[in-house]
RNA sequence: GGCCACGUGGCCGAACGGUUAGGCGCGGGUCUGCAAAACCCUUUAAUCCGGUUCGACUCCGGACGUGGCCUCCA
């Protein structure tokens, strides 16, 4: 079976086939550490770990380069880190603040049950790379110099705008900033700039400054993918400039009328309905989400809105997903762990057509209620969502302490009692004392058990 | 202003030119001393206005709404 994939390129569903099956080509845009990694970073880490494992289902573990950079050069990241640490050295401040933002997304990635990507290189480890693309750049006339700055000439590039669908009229129609004075065309975009005393620098042929936005991505996935790869994602916000800004550059770069073959957009992510933004509040920060609602519940949430769609991120739809969860959790006693964790067929084909989540969580709706565990288990598994942990997290997350756990103990042991006796209206009353410490009991075939509610 | 996406039942969310998707929740029931869990039953929608068609939620046009992008700016 094949793999079919929304090309955002040829704006139509497409047969997935690869340079080389031998060597499956992925490059994802990461994250600009430069704060704390909110929700909606975690949509295209989510959608692209599904997107890497179905590669790695169909072409072998070992056969699949997923590459997912880290953008740690940006002017985001000056502007925080002179704030943050206005003592230190510039570059040290920046070395600090990106590698804790670097371990707190890796670490939430982990949470999320994201793979590992096969290499996750940083720009700033890169910037001879780049020198010699905008040096080249430069040679074949693709660019020219103007007040310190290294400038893309976008009139160079005959396809620009192909990828956004996008003409240069339309584009220059939205044109209302005050265009820079070193730019020939408004549209043209930074390459290379110079850097003042306290923002970051590298030497090259043009003083010292810093490399533009855009041309960290086409010196990383020309290094460790090639001149042409397979698959580029990222948020569909990307798309323009970011994407078709890289493609422009490594087009011109390689001369090559391609950059990757398939282009690959996940939708934007609302919070309550609202665009997130910072001035209205509404940053939802992982690190909280992932406090309250493990990074199963997280991971399921975001998969049951297909990747394209605009998904509508709130609190409710987390506590639907987690009623879910639990669910299905309740069948994990009936698990048959030898059993063969094959990926039943209709959720192989769902994924396998444009990663149709909704429609493999109906199958998996299926199963359960079918009593097919190992199938919805097995499904489970290849969504990346692992249940046992969040299974070990319940128990974790309790936070009753011990005495107040004696306590409980004590008070169900004196309620069974009353039960045996028939006083049962000694035993309700030890109900309700339980329910308003938070406690609510559960009468098993073996025994009383207890959870804590909420 | 330009380009684009989306608008489905109380809520979430798919497919599809004609056959009640599915889930959550609500309600009812079975079970239970009472609960909880589980199970069973129940709940028929497509923003609006036109058009194409024997037939449209599905295709086309328009309106309205929500959201994205419009180049170094957070």
């Amino acid at each position: 079976m094949d793999i079919f994939l929304y090309n955002s390129l040829s704006k139509q569903k497409e047969r997935f086939i690869p340079l080389d099956p031998r060597s499956i080509k992925m490059y994802v845009c990461g994250p600009t550490v430069y704060d704390e990694p909110h929700i909606g970073n975690a949509r295209p880490v989510i959608v692209f770990d599904l997107l890497f494992r179905l590669l790695r289902y169909k072409y072998g573990n070992d056969k699949v380069n997923y590459v997912r950079n880290i953008t740690d050069v940006d002017d985001k990241i000056n502007k925080i880190a002179l704030q943050k640490y206005p003592d230190l050295d510039i570059n040290e401040a920046i070395r600090e603040i990106t590698n804790k933002i670097e371990v707190i997304f890796k670490d939430t990635a982990i949470k999320l049950g994201c793979l590992e990507p096969s290499k996750e290189p940083r720009a700033t480890e890169h910037v001879t790379e780049m020198i010699n693309i905008i040096d080249s750049l430069l040679i074949n006339k693709k660019a020219y110099v103007n007040e310190g700055h290294v400038i893309f000439d976008i009139n160079s590039y005959s396809n620009y705008g192909h990828l956004s669908n996008k003409s240069k009229e339309d584009l220059m129609a939205g044109v209302r900033i005050e265009v820079a004075t070193y730019k020939r065309d408004p549209l043209d975009f930074v390459l290379w700039k110079p850097s003042a005393v306290n923002e970051p620098s590298w030497d090259s042929p043009w003083g010292r400054g810093r490399p533009g936005w855009h041309i960290e991505c086409s010196a990383m996935s020309a290094k460790y993918l090639g001149e042409v790869f397979d698959i580029h994602g990222g948020g569909i916000d990307l798309a323009f400039p970011h994407h078709e800004n890289e493609i422009a550059q490594s087009c011109s770069y390689n001369d090559n009328d391609k950059m990757a073959n398939y282009f690959i957009h996940n939708g934007t992510l609302n919070i309550e309905g609202k665009k997130m933004s910072k001035s209205a509040g509404n940053v939802t920060l992982l690190t909280d989400t992932l406090q309250n609602y493990h990074g199963s519940i997280v991971r399921l949430n975001m998969l049951r809105t297909h990747y394209r769609q605009p998904i509508d991120w709130t609190e409710r739809s987390l506590e639907q997903t987690e009623n879910v969860i639990r669910k299905w959790l309740s069948a994990a006693k009936d698990i048959n762990t030898e059993a063969n964790k094959e990926v039943p067929k209709e959720v192989h084909e769902s994924l396998f057509d444009d990663m149709n989540t909704p429609m493999a969580i109906t199958h998996m709706h299926e199963y359960f209620n079918k009593h097919e565990y190992n199938k919805l288990y097995a499904s489970l598994d290849f969504l990346g969502i692992d249940l046992k942990s969040f299974n070990n997290s319940i128990k974790k997350d309790k936070k009753i302490s011990k005495i107040n756990e004696d306590e409980i103990h004590i008070l169900i042991e004196e309620r069974n009692l009353a039960r045996a006796n028939k006083d049962f209206k000694k035993s309700d009353e030890i109900r309700n004392k339980l329910e308003i410490m938070g406690i609510r009991l559960k009468d098993m075939e073996n025994g009383t058990e207890w959870e804590q509610i909420e």
